[in-house]
DNA sequence: ATATTTGTTAACCAAAGGGTTAAACTAAAT
DNA sequence: ATTTAGTTTAACCCTTTGGTTAACAAATAT
């Protein structure tokens, strides 16, 4: 990591308190650890952020927005399933791979908080999934596409590109690899994935 | 020291530790809570588990040993693939909509403390792909499937299952659907997954 | 230069929470 | 009836932890 000199306080805070929330979860983490991580006194995590709630939430609302236009962004384009596929699998493994721990720091904390995900909604968005069910839709009725509905769909992507990262350390012990031969195989993700949701699909 | 003499209120602790443990993860379980959940007293926890960590254990083992063995299985049955899948992912789907706190349990807390998964392995065993690989290499050469690894179909066989439960709430919300819908949207997927699956992979 | 606001620190506080203890209760064994 | 071993409870202990305070420094405005 390149440390920029002019780092705001805050930034470190938030920095650190994303590391820290991350491997540890909200009841994990602690206030001590996370001033540590960001070299400065606690007292400052208070200032800038009135509480632990009020840190998290930040973090927490700026991971989910640094997560969520990867999957808007497939919903909206125009191009036809099976190269929306390809590419979105592609870049979501790729930016996964550069953030392992996210997937897990998101599914376990709105797992935890059930109401977090209507304050997402308002306040960041979800992605509207209409537009791609129409096109799937379509797509069947015209022979494109085997049968499928767009939720079920839908979900075989994400779970297909987002699951292994969530479940790294039983996988690695089921499969029984070493890191570097885990990454080589979620390395060959990025297009098997692909290939294997659309030879399932394609008429 | 005789099992049966009183395993009420062993049992009654650890079917409360398990409530809340899955609820709200090892950090932000308390032993209060337990206990109350239990009806019995907070020192009670001490006397049959000695700490927090080794009730926690206990739990955990337990939880873990009714998950595995439905994987086991798959793996070392002796029906070709497209069958063992069907089988495999009707029953392991059915069994997680019973138990449906259970899979977020296990990766919450598997990643939290990545020692924890040799403790399983010695104490419970993890499944052993070696058979299923070569089955579906053996396939894949006699062309009843195309080319696929098979680690790789294996995590994609549990993405497709587990994927859902992990991430219910935040489905839930995209898809916009409610609990009745969701429900049916995971009991289509009894039958579904498997179609997916054998659409790609049968040649 | 001086006042005022903003940023930072060390020391402190109260509550929470895991764990302990000693006494009491129960039921079987002597 | 008394002992004894196992079980249960209330009260207590002590460390951790989120949060506060008051004094101090640095920057900004007057």
């Amino acid at each position: 990591m390149i440390k920029t000199k002019d780092a705001t306080t805050e930034s470190l805070i938030l920095e650190a308190a994303n590391k820290v929330f991350q491997r540890k979860g909200m009841d994990g983490a602690r206030m001590q650890v996370i001033a540590d991580e960001a070299g400065i006194n606690k007292a400052m995590l208070h200032y800038y952020f009135r509480s632990k709630q009020q840190l998290f939430e930040a973090v927490f609302k700026k991971t989910f927005a640094s997560f969520a236009p990867q999957i808007i962004k497939i919903l909206n384009e125009d191009s036809p399933i099976e190269d929306k596929i390809r590419s979105f699998t592609f870049n979501h493994i790729s930016f996964i791979i550069q953030h392992p721990y996210l997937p897990n720091f998101i599914f376990q904390e709105l797992n935890r908080n059930t109401e977090f995900i209507l304050i997402i909604k308002e306040e960041i968005g979800l992605p509207n999934l209409d537009k791609f069910k129409k096109q799937v839709q379509k797509e069947v009725e015209e022979g494109v596409l085997k049968p499928i509905k767009g939720e079920q769909l839908f979900i075989n992507i994400l779970a297909l590109n987002i699951f292994p990262f969530l479940t790294g350390p039983l996988i690695k012990a089921v499969v029984d690899i070493d890191d570097i031969n885990y990454n080589k195989l979620l390395e060959e993700r990025k297009t098997e994935v692909a290939n294997f949701i659309i030879n399932s699909i394609k008429a």
